[in-house]
DNA sequence: GAGTTTGAAACT
DNA sequence: CAGTTTCAAACTC
């Protein structure tokens, strides 16, 4: 409402945690965020104050992409957080901030991201009947408990939120007493609330609380363990339940221990701990709540200065690459599952990790018992792993990390082979990129099967810039809390690093790979606004670790960030898609599985430097390559051939390569694109993939917010496509391919209900995508988990809810690890980071079985599809440019679609959702691997 | 560390 | 759409 200046005033103010003016007062602000009009404003010029930009980004365009935020939320900068946040340091000071609103700058962040979502606003209009006065404290509800909130919609009842919101942002911002009157009355109304509100309980609990919570809780766990173990008859599968019991345990768990909790509360023995957040707990928390507890502050400095460095440590969003990523940022979300299932200590960072994380845990065991079916990789394959990881739908960036991160070869070769391996690199990921994200641990224990928390995490981050007090666990950690703490330095220099001359930091940045294995930037014109910049390309925010100088890559420019990217992505859907797609062949996961997606133009390094990007991600060029004599090292153009892909069988020998590849990855995206604008409507996506993708994750931290962006995705499109081709086999030409593929996806999209069975059973493991990106593929998929009928529509349809649903499906323990399994065999890249983003490119797809390869293109494209799909006009420029122009004819023939095509569609479906990447942040693997747990339940019904 | 080379991205 | 320019990373010295 009131001029930016004002606002930036509060932001200014903040930091400092004076006490803000009534003006300061998180109503306040919050009332001025609401007004549209700000949101325009604060897109662009206010980089200053980042927070009161976005709001109305949110109105606007329901962040049109929160995966795209997340991923560029993941990366936050610490400094943000801390000037921004102001954490309290002890529990009175953290009374004092909640009570002061000093710091106007989170609030009105996190209003942003729970004015987001629809669902959020409907939350909001019932928090706010029920709490007037809190209008603050909700917004950042909304922003601490994106997962809650999600969860409550998926599975329950909005009520929960309102208490989730009561509890959570009253105590930290003003009426502790209050809010903890609420949550307990809202409590006991509401089981399931409370269920959902588990995080809210933190600000609640005293450290013994949370002693007596954690021990309760592992307590709890082994019961359920145990009785799950009883209930398998094989050990991996028990490791799988475990893992994705253990979510759901937790949640359990919480859930009496909440209900004691009330109890206790109503006798007013807690009454003075609202403020309190255990950091173990914390850890154990998804990302809202740690901010919320962070907000009430009882945890140490040292802590929150980690916390907050983690937090800030830039992620891969989208790009899968865990390596680095894996081997130290992945702990803090591991940590929590290590503290349920695993007590051991995490020798090596890596391994630990690896070992440790119940989502590793999970992978693995979903490895053997999905396939079951897949041939052991892990032999030797793990340096290809490694180099794998930049695979699928990775951002070269991502790529980079991949590099450094061979070293766990067992964490490696968990990465490389399945779109688990996506999924653990989504997970790795997270982690990576947020230290902070608990939540992602969780997720990754889950099996990646829970989205909300990803999303919480991410929203969490990039909303607040939120000191994550999941750092506080990573401490815990040996290995990866060296590697933080490093980070850490660096962060706490961050401000005079931006200050100090830019020729010490590039000099600092050049060559440097940051900790989390991301690289460093070194942009001085840019801006890092520009595809450039790879932290800007890969969907993070750059890090203190980056030498750029004027930077607006950062969380305090989100809006500046989105709307750049937007623009960019407007002119290429593509751009922001994971570079390199990995295809992964059943027989062989190798470096050369995976390609550049737009392959390189190479003249003078012959592909064997790094100025060429196929080198560079460590894959072998291909026929979309344009390279003159070409000498890679991992593959040369005319070596690779897509065999998978009807698209790619037009690839022909290339003898130049430039000529002869017909299609690239990019092309064939474009062409899926093109024809699902024909056949879509152009309503449903927003322009970028990672948009939709972020959307889709979006939708599902918020509950459904986007369920029309979460369209059949153009990537869906190519999925289908290959797979089509697959039971096809012609070598069609790719128009052809594409018009079948186009049909087939249609029919997807089209077919009201599906029986997912069917193609669960044709598409096997594939279904699941691979990248955080998935994420919106998640959405359809998740609807499978419901009844047994998605419609297609639901594809277009489904909200979050819908994901959330199918998140929750994984979590339950009955779900088949098999589920996960399938995810894992998709790969995506996230981003893609990671795990955004995006996965990009799964290509897992490929069943062993069924040649899915044809993901590998599919991947990508999907991702691209994804956000194209509204874009009919967006031509996606691939350096290849030849194109097969997809007949639309066939489209509208395809339109109606009918079921029959649909199963090979509707696995490209549930591909395509993970394609895309960036981002989610890294938040794909979840996806995928919800996605198969919602296909298990059908089948289970089935 | 400075300067050059390289190729992608952006621009025209 | 092709050609040119700009840019930042990669590389060399």
């Amino acid at each position: 409402m009131d001029s930016p200046d004002f606002t930036k005033t509060k932001a200014t103010a903040s930091p400092s945690s004076d006490s803000p003016p009534v003006q300061e007062s998180p109503v306040f602000s919050f009332i001025n965020n609401l007004s549209p009009i700000k949101t325009v404003k604060a897109t662009h010029i206010a980089p200053a104050f980042p927070g009161l930009s976005s709001p109305p980004l949110v109105f606007t365009s329901p962040r049109v992409n929160p995966y795209t935020e997340t991923s560029f939320l993941k990366r936050r900068s610490q400094h943000s957080e801390l000037s921004g946040a102001g954490i309290p340091k002890t529990h009175d000071e953290g009374k004092e901030f909640a009570d002061s609103a000093a710091d106007p700058v989170k609030p009105l962040t996190q209003l942003q991201l729970g004015l987001i979502t629809d669902t959020r606003d409907c939350k909001t209009k019932n928090f706010v009947e029920t709490h007037p006065c809190s209008s603050s404290g909700f917004v950042d509800e909304y922003l601490a408990d994106s997962t809650e909130v999600d969860c409550v919609n998926s599975d329950q009842s909005v009520n929960p939120h309102l208490e989730h919101s009561s509890s959570v942002l009253e105590p930290s911002r003003s009426g502790l007493i209050k809010s903890k009157e609420l949550t307990l009355t809202l409590g006991n109304k509401n089981d399931n609330a409370t269920n959902s509100r588990t995080e809210a309980q933190a600000p609640f609990m005293t450290t013994e609380q949370a002693h007596e919570y954690n021990q309760g809780k592992q307590t709890f766990i082994a019961k359920l363990t145990r009785s799950e173990k009883q209930r398998n008859d094989e050990l991996r599968f028990n490791e799988c339940t475990n893992i994705e019991s253990s979510l759901s345990v937790d949640n359990a768990f919480r859930r009496e221990y909440y209900q004691e909790f009330l109890d206790r509360g109503l006798r007013g023995e807690h009454q003075d701990d609202y403020d309190y957040c255990p950091p173990s707990l914390a850890g154990a928390l998804h990302n809202g709540q740690l901010y919320e507890d962070e907000n009430a502050g009882s945890i140490p400095n040292r802590r929150i200065e980690n916390a907050v460095m983690h937090a800030s440590k830039r992620r891969c969003l989208r790009f899968e690459e865990a390596p680095p990523c894996t081997s130290g940022k992945g702990d803090g979300s591991l940590s929590l599952l290590e503290k349920v299932s695993n007590s051991e200590p995490p020798t090596s960072t890596v391994e630990s990790e690896m070992v440790e994380s119940p989502y590793v845990d999970l992978i693995t065991s979903t490895k053997t018992q999905t396939a079951a079916s897949l041939p052991p990789r892990s032999t030797g394959k793990s340096r290809l792993t490694v180099s794998k990881p930049s695979g699928i739908g990775l951002h070269l960036n991502s790529i980079v990390n991949a590099a450094s991160v061979v070293r766990g070869a067992t964490s490696i070769k968990l990465a490389d082979r399945y779109m688990g391996v996506q999924v653990m690199n989504s997970a790795s990921i997270n982690v990576r990129r947020c230290p902070n994200s608990l939540n992602v641990v969780e997720k990754d224990s889950a099996g990646g099967v829970d989205w909300r928390n990803e999303t919480e995490t991410s929203v969490a981050a990039s909303s607040a810039t939120t000191q994550s007090p999941h750092s506080v666990e990573f401490e815990h950690h040996g290995p990866i809390h060296e590697i933080r703490i490093s980070d850490s330095h660096s962060i706490d220099s961050y401000e005079e690093c931006n200050q100090s001359s830019p020729n010490t930091k590039r000099k600092r940045a050049s060559r440097n790979i940051d900790s989390d294995g991301c690289k460093r930037c070194n942009c001085r014109k840019t801006k890092c606004l520009k595809l450039y910049c790879d932290c800007f390309s890969a969907g993070i925010y750059c890090d203190t670790t980056c030498a750029c100088q004027e930077c607006f890559n950062r969380p305090e420019y989100e809006d500046t960030v989105l709307e750049t990217r937007q623009k960019i992505e407007s002119r290429n859907p593509l751009a922001f898609a994971p570079k390199v797609v990995e295809r992964e062949d059943e027989s062989q996961f190798t470096p050369a599985s995976a390609r550049h997606k737009r392959g390189c133009n190479c003249k003078k390094s012959m592909c064997l430097k790094k100025y060429c990007e196929c080198y560079q991600a460590s894959v072998g060029c291909s026929n979309g390559c344009r390279c003159e004599g070409c000498q890679n090292a991992y593959g040369k153009r005319g070596e690779f051939v897509d065999v998978d892909s009807g698209v790619s069988e037009e690839v022909i020998s290339d003898k130049d390569g430039t000529e002869i590849r017909e299609s690239t990855f990019d092309e064939k995206l474009q062409m899926v694109a093109t024809r699902k604008d024909s056949n879509d409507s152009p309503s449903l996506t927003p322009l970028t993939p990672s948009l939709q993708c972020f959307d889709d994750t979006h939708n599902v931290s918020k509950s459904r917010v986007l369920p029309a962006i979460c369209r059949p995705s153009p990537q869906s499109a190519l999925t289908i496509i290959s797979h089509h081709k697959n039971s096809t086999r012609s070598p069609q030409r790719n128009s052809e391919n594409s018009d079948n593929l186009m049909d087939t996806s249609k029919g997807l999209l089209d077919v009201g209900s599906y029986d997912w069975r069917e193609d669960y059973e044709n598409i096997g493991l594939e279904t699941t995508s691979p990248r955080c990106y998935a994420v919106p593929t998640t959405c359809h998929l998740t609807p499978l988990s419901g009844p047994g009928s998605l419609a297609i529509t639901s594809s277009a349809s489904l909200t979050t809810r819908d994901l959330t649903n199918a998140s929750q499906v994984q979590l339950r323990p009955g779900s088949h690890c098999l589920l996960s399994g399938s995810s894992l065999h998709w790969r995506s890249s996230p981003v893609t980071p990671m795990h955004r983003f995006g996965g990009m490119k799964s290509f897992q797809g490929f069943d062993s079985e069924k040649g899915n390869h044809d993901l590998l293109q599919d991947d990508t494209p999907e991702i691209l599809k994804d956000t194209s799909i509204p874009i009919k006009s967006v031509k996606v420029s691939s350096p290849n440019k030849k194109r097969v122009s997809p007949p639309h004819s066939h489209n509208h023939e395809l339109g109606t679609s009918s079921s029959g095509g649909l199963r090979s569609g509707r696995k490209f479906i549930l591909k395509a959702v993970p394609s895309f990447p960036p981002l989610t942040p890294c938040i794909g693997s979840k996806g995928s691997s919800t996605i198969q747990n919602m296909n298990n339940p059908l089948q289970d019904k089935g």
